[in-house]
RNA sequence: CGGGGCGUAGCGCAGUCUGGUAGCGCGUCUGCCUUGGGCGCAGAAGGUCGUCGGUUCGAAUCCGGCCGCCCCGACCA
């Protein structure tokens, strides 16, 4: 599979839109819509998502720019997402709380990193009350809670009995984008942000180890999606952190799109905002912290990792609804086949499963299954009078592919009291199945490069392993020269000295380079 | 902020070059019909042509300003 991405000089539009307008004014049309159909993957990759998330109903651009209205559809994968980390935050020992969405400006700057790093991207409540607000009294939307939540550590903590506290919160936050995308960077977004505070150096290590193991799982078990675990460079760091971790994650078009990060955050916010304990010693010593997030841009991850060209892929476990039964027939026919479809529905929740039954009169089947496939919904139970007779239901699965291009993908017919247990089976089998093709994918787009010119050939090909040696002069020419960026430098490679790539230099280890959302 | 494209009905577009009654497809509504891959027929509703100004007897169309959106870069989760 190639998605070669357009250059940008290409049109926007797919042909199919192109020759929308004109030749259906002219020919009365007949038969299929080409507004029906979504731009195709190959064709032009950033097109096929922005229409997928609107066509599914994921989400809407609203008037204010980089803001989105998340839709019932979007936010119901959102839900599943955030119960999933949430019970995993709770089983690692973690509460949930909640800080203000204000932080008075003067907090920033006291971490020197943070505020130069954050102040472009940061909106400024300058009037209030119907008055400007004197200089020293601005609040800034949250960007992030670091300084806010310290200013409370350090009311909170005093002994090391307090410790450690282990914080999340989940809330919108606000980062000024110049280029927004629906999910992937829009001004506004939901995440979580997990805040904690230890008593020691390798306990603050280890938790953000361990949340960035917690993190792999998700994306793992949940999401479907294989991700690279790793640290990253000094400059792609987090403002204020003396380490940064990340999962990375490849996308359907080979760009990496940086899925979680857990930061080690040192003593530095500590010392800001004297955030103190005392040891059993009597010592007043700074706490060690760490701050972990993920965000709704883990949708659009979902979506660029699985979706195809007929629509949204989700995996099971995060599918808003799991399955669909559409019950066909005319008129008197329908009546018994309804009430079979009702059973079987009721079966299926007792057994765990999101079941929806659509009952519409007015749509015809076809256009049911093409919405539904656009909608992502993952098994579609088709159930009319032919199929009552013989005892069976029609079941097609959304990751099913056709034998040959052109051909549509094979259905399984399945005896009516067998179809809750086939779809509870076909669930599993599709969430692992949705794993394994990702990670083929994966491997499959990854390279290890040993000179320029293999640099060269493949700074389109995926994951490319390479030594560097660890300057920020050569990681700037690898974003002017290739645009690529360092991704992070993987954990489960086994790392030997070598050459640096570009320079010769002596390196340490390979880190992985990639184009980047 | 730079480079490209675009604003005409709910959506997707034609009409703009060459000024002269506001169009097409989809969707919506009504009725009939139909139901196993985006059904069919008939009828209907729906638009200050982004905005402000200029030219003209007359502007969606020509000229100028402004606003907004999308794509590609620079910033970023």
């Amino acid at each position: 599979m190639s998605y070669a991405l357009p250059s940008s000089r290409d049109p926007p539009m797919s042909d199919a839109q192109k020759s929308g307008g004109n030749a259906n004014a002219n020919a009365p049309k007949k038969g299929g819509n080409d507004n029906l159909k979504l731009p195709t993957r190959t064709e032009n990759f950033s097109e096929w998502y922005n229409e997928l998330v609107k066509r599914a109903k994921l989400a809407d651009n609203s008037d204010v720019r980089g803001s989105m209205v998340i839709r019932p559809n979007g936010y119901a994968i959102w839900e599943h997402m955030q119960r999933a980390l949430d019970d995993m935050f709770k089983e690692t020992g973690h509460q949930n709380a909640y800080f203000p969405v204000l932080i008075p400006e003067r907090y920033l700057a006291q971490e020197k990193k943070h505020v130069a790093d954050f102040a472009p991207q940061v909106a400024v409540v300058t009037h209030a009350g119907g008055k400007p607000l004197p200089e020293g009294e601005r609040y800034v939307i949250r960007p992030t809670s670091e300084t806010i939540i310290n200013r409370s550590f350090t009311n909170w903590v005093q002994s090391y009995r307090d410790l450690p506290i282990l914080i999340n919160q989940w809330a919108n936050v606000m980062r000024w984008e110049m280029r927004p995308r629906l999910f992937l960077r829009t001004t506004e977004f939901l995440w979580q942000e997990g805040h904690t505070c230890h008593a020691t150096e390798a306990d603050a290590t280890e938790e953000t180890l361990r949340m960035l193991d917690v993190y792999e799982r998700f994306a793992h078990d949940f999401m479907a999606m294989p991700v690279i675990k790793g640290q990253k460079t000094e400059s792609e760091k987090f403002p204020g952190a003396v380490n940064t971790y990340s999962i990375e994650a490849m996308m359907q078009d080979k760009k990496a799109l940086q899925a979680g990060t857990s930061h080690m955050l040192g003593q530095n916010f500590a010392k800001m905002f004297d955030t103190m304990y005392q040891s059993k010693e009597g010592k007043k010593e700074y706490v060690w912290q760490t701050s972990w997030g993920v965000s709704t841009r883990l949708i659009g991850a979902l979506i660029m990792t699985h979706s195809d060209d007929q629509g949204l892929v989700v995996p099971p476990k995060l599918a808003p609804h799991q399955v669909v039964i559409i019950i066909i027939g005319k008129g008197d026919e329908r009546g018994p086949v309804k009430a079979k479809a009702q059973a079987m529905a009721a079966d299926m929740k007792k057994a765990g499963i999101r079941v929806l039954i659509d009952d519409d009169e007015t749509k015809g089947p076809g256009f049911k299954y093409a919405e539904y496939e656009l909608r992502g919904v993952c098994l579609r139970v088709e159930m009319g009078p032919k199929d009552l007779e013989k005892n069976q239901v029609v079941i097609a699965r959304r990751d099913a592919k056709p034998a040959a291009p052109g051909e549509r993908a094979p259905k399984d017919f399945v005896a009516v009291d067998a179809a809750v247990a086939f779809c509870g089976k076909a669930l599993e089998d599709m969430q692992s199945s949705l794993f394994k093709r990702a990670l083929e994918f994966q491997r499959a787009n990854t390279f290890e490069v040993n000179s320029i010119d293999e640099l060269k050939a493949r700074q389109d090909d995926g994951f490319l392993l390479a030594h560097w040696d660890g300057t920020p002069e050569t990681e700037k020419r690898f974003k002017d020269e290739f645009q690529l960026t360092t991704r992070n430098r993987p954990f489960d490679l086994k790392q030997e000295p070598g050459k640096c790539v570009l320079t010769g230099a002596p390196s340490n280890g390979r880190i992985v380079l990639c184009k980047a959302y």
